[in-house]
Order: C-alpha cells, then sequence, then structure tokens
DNA sequence: TAGGCGTGGAC
DNA sequence: TGTCCAAGCCT
C-alpha cells in the first residue's frame, strides 16, 4: 500500500472505536443470526457450494436448490465424478449457469490437484474458477478462520453508511477500498462471525431501502446516520436498460409423436441448456418463414408454421424476450442439410422426457403449456 | 472498465 | 407496472 493510499484510509477510519463495534456486532450476530442449511457446517465444501449459489441470488431461493444439491453432491468426490449435465439438472432455474459449469470445473481440480481437500491459501483458492475476491475472502475466512475480507454488495452497502463512503460501488476498483476498511477493523478472535455478522447487518437491518437503524446494533458507529443521510448510500450508478428481442420458437412433432429440442451453445446466454428452436424475427408476419428457414437451415428440418399457440415474454438482467410460440407442420428431415452444424445437440425426445434435460425458466414454461395442452397459454404474461 | 450473464421478490 | 436488486465473476 502506497503512503497516500495509508493517508487516504486513515482519514476513513479516523478515531473510529473498533473493537466497540466488533463487540457490538458480535454480540448481535451470535444472538441474532439465522440458522441457515450452510451454517450448520464450517466444511470447506459445503460452505463453497453456498457461496457460490448465494452469487446474486436470494437466501430464501437458495435454500432449496442447497438442500438437494448436498444431498446429492455431499462431497468433492461426489460432484468431480458426476456428469455436467447432471449438475445442470440440479442447478436449472437457479440462473448465472456459469456457475454450475465453473463449479464442477473447480471441484474436479480440487480432487486432481489438491486431493479433494479444498486449498487454505488466497492465491490457490482464488485460482479456482468460479471463485473471485468475495468468494475466496468467505471461504477463507468462514471454514478456515483466517483473516481475509469477504466484500460483497451487503458489506460495501453496510460500511459506506457505518464510514460515510461516497464511492460508486458499480465500479469494480471499489471493492478495494473497502477491503481495505475491513483489514483495518476486522476481529482476528473470530474473522468467520465478524465478515458474516457485516453481511447478516445488511441483510435484516442495514437493507438497501428504509434501513432499521432502530434495531441496528451499531447505530452508535454509523456516520450516515449521525448525519441522517443512510437512504442516500451506498452511492450506485444506475444500470442500463436492456434491450428487447422478438424470437418465434417452434414446435415440430415428428410423426412417432417426438419433439424436437435444442441444446444451446457451450458459451453465452443460458449455454449448454435445451429449448426449442428459435430465431430472432420481427413480428408475426415475418416469424412463420423466418421460423421455417431457420428449422431448415440448422437442423435440416422441412416444416410449416401453423397456429400461433402461446405467446409469453421473459426478462433477463440485461435482455428482454418475447417469445412467439408456433405449432409446425413437419415435413420431413434432409440429413445433408443442418444437422452437421448442430451434431448432437438436437434431439427428438417425448413431452415426459423433457424432464430428463435442463432447461431454462422461459422455455421450461413452454414444456409445461405442452403438457397442459395450451389451454391457458394464450396471453402474455411478463416474466413470469 | 463496462457489459454479459438469470431469476424471482419486494415495494 | 416498473424498477431495483440479492452473499459476483468473467472477459
Amino acid at each position: 500500500m502506497t503512503r497516500k493510499q495509508q493517508e487516504q484510509q486513515n482519514d476513513i477510519i479516523g478515531s473510529f472505536a473498533i473493537e466497540t463495534f466488533q463487540d457490538d456486532l458480535l454480540y448481535w450476530f451470535e444472538r441474532q443470526q439465522r440458522d441457515l442449511p450452510w451454517r450448520q457446517s464450517r466444511d470447506a465444501y459445503r460452505i463453497w457450494v453456498s457461496e457460490i449459489m448465494l452469487q446474486q441470488t436470494r437466501v430464501d431461493t437458495v435454500i432449496p436448490y442447497y438442500e438437494r444439491f448436498m444431498e446429492r453432491f455431499p462431497t468433492v468426490e461426489k460432484l468431480a465424478d458426476a456428469e455436467l449435465e447432471e449438475v445442470y439438472k440440479y442447478w436449472e432455474g437457479l440462473g448465472y449457469y456459469s456457475r454450475a459449469r465453473n463449479l464442477h470445473s473447480a471441484v474436479k481440480e480440487v480432487k486432481e490437484r489438491y486431493g479433494g481437500t479444498v486449498p487454505d491459501t488466497p492465491e490457490d483458492v482464488h485460482a479456482l474458477k468460479g471463485v473471485g475476491p468475495y468468494t475466496a475472502g468467505a471461504i477463507l475466512s468462514i471454514a478456515y478462520g483466517l483473516p481475509e475480507p469477504a466484500v460483497d454488495g451487503n458489506v460495501m452497502r453496510v460500511l459506506s453508511r457505518i464510514f460515510l463512503i461516497e464511492e460508486d460501488i458499480a465500479k469494480v476498483s471499489t471493492r478495494k477500498v473497502f477491503e481495505a476498511v475491513v483489514r483495518r477493523i476486522i476481529a482476528h478472535r473470530n474473522p468467520s462471525f465478524f465478515n458474516q455478522a457485516l453481511m447478516e447487518l445488511g441483510a435484516l437491518i442495514c437493507i438497501p431501502r428504509s434501513p432499521r437503524c432502530g434495531s441496528c446494533p451499531v447505530a452508535s458507529h454509523c456516520r450516515a446516520r449521525e448525519q441522517g443521510v443512510q437512504e442516500a448510500l451506498p452511492v450506485k450508478k444506475k444500470a442500463k436498460q436492456g434491450r428487447v428481442e422478438e424470437r418465434g420458437v417452434a414446435l415440430v412433432r415428428r410423426e412417432d409423436g417426438r419433439w424436437l429440442i435444442h441444446k444451446r451453445p457451450e458459451s453465452g446466454l443460458l449455454a449448454n441448456l435445451w429449448e426449442f428452436p428459435n430465431v430472432e424475427c420481427q413480428g408475426e408476419a415475418e416469424a412463420r418463414e423466418k421460423i421455417s428457414m431457420h428449422m431448415y437451415g440448422a437442423f435440416g428440418v422441412k416444416c410449416t408454421p401453423q397456429d400461433l399457440v402461446m405467446e409469453h415474454s421473459h426478462v433477463f438482467s440485461h435482455l428482454q424476450w418475447n417469445l412467439h410460440t408456433y405449432i409446425c407442420r413437419y415435413e420431413g428431415q434432409d440429413g445433408e442439410q443442418g444437422e452437421a452444424a448442430v451434431k448432437d445437440r438436437m434431439l427428438w425426445v417425448t413431452i415426459d422426457e423433457m424432464e430428463n434435460y435442463p432447461f431454462s425458466v422461459s422455455h421450461k414454461k413452454i414444456v409445461e403449456a405442452l403438457h397442459e395442452g395450451f389451454q391457458q397459454s394464450l396471453s402474455w404474461s411478463s416474466g413470469q
């Protein structure tokens, strides 16, 4: 750390009552912490899995996924030996699917390079796929008791208020400011509880809007509270609005009653997940022609879109799909055309067999509508 | 550095 | 209904 950075940090910390703050925070956490599944063990693998699942994902959403996942993959060995497709199936609906791919890859590395034991140095942990600065700090402090910062959105919100830090938390570089602060104030007698307590405080008390300062165990330490500006922190630049895509979706049933599904590419949006063939289009008029061309070009399947059976939209963090789903008349398949491009990424399956393949939520809704025969599907619903 | 990358809950 | 956002990471 340069001398200038040191001086900046001294400004931030100032005459802060570190020991009293630690006592107040830890006392509160020991009494008020939630009983969560991943808190029943300090096994580094279990902590690791929970931290990956919790990235940008709510606790209530994660719990059932975590329980199912740990029952099926209780150890590094079990997960490393599983097929990626099955891991995806356990991740289906949780989102950010590269987390599952990276976790599976990293667990294989731990098995092979470290004999199945999660490494306990910052360099080795951070080198694992999908493990960034936050997750590395969480594993090292919670599982191994090391005094490493674990700075997530909660921690930045809490500390931005306590120390009145006005840097934009949307900037990657800002995280380092908070890591430096944590290194100054972390309780070395219990780094695990200290880090978890900061996050728990952010989740339960020091929430984004209308923080519950009246119930806050460290309100007396809070500079934002003192000045009445807690609602204005943290500073965060607004995200850009995502674009909208119209997509025509093809439901093609062969004479034997099987439907065509497609496995998405290995990278990018919804990588490796299954879906019904679809193509970007402008309006309904263009959709039928585009679908017909796409089906032959990509799959060698000749078909004609007929009834528009379902319309629904799906909102991603950076993109919105408006999906127009057509039942298509199957008119044969040209083995010379298209098939080579997709190889084993296309399959003809029965409706029941679709349960065996991981689908994204937007296409899972189409599977469900197929089950119901599209009785109630001819209406728009936003992201539901 | 900024944008890609999912989903569902809260207000 | 729209908007924000929740225990981030990768490129």
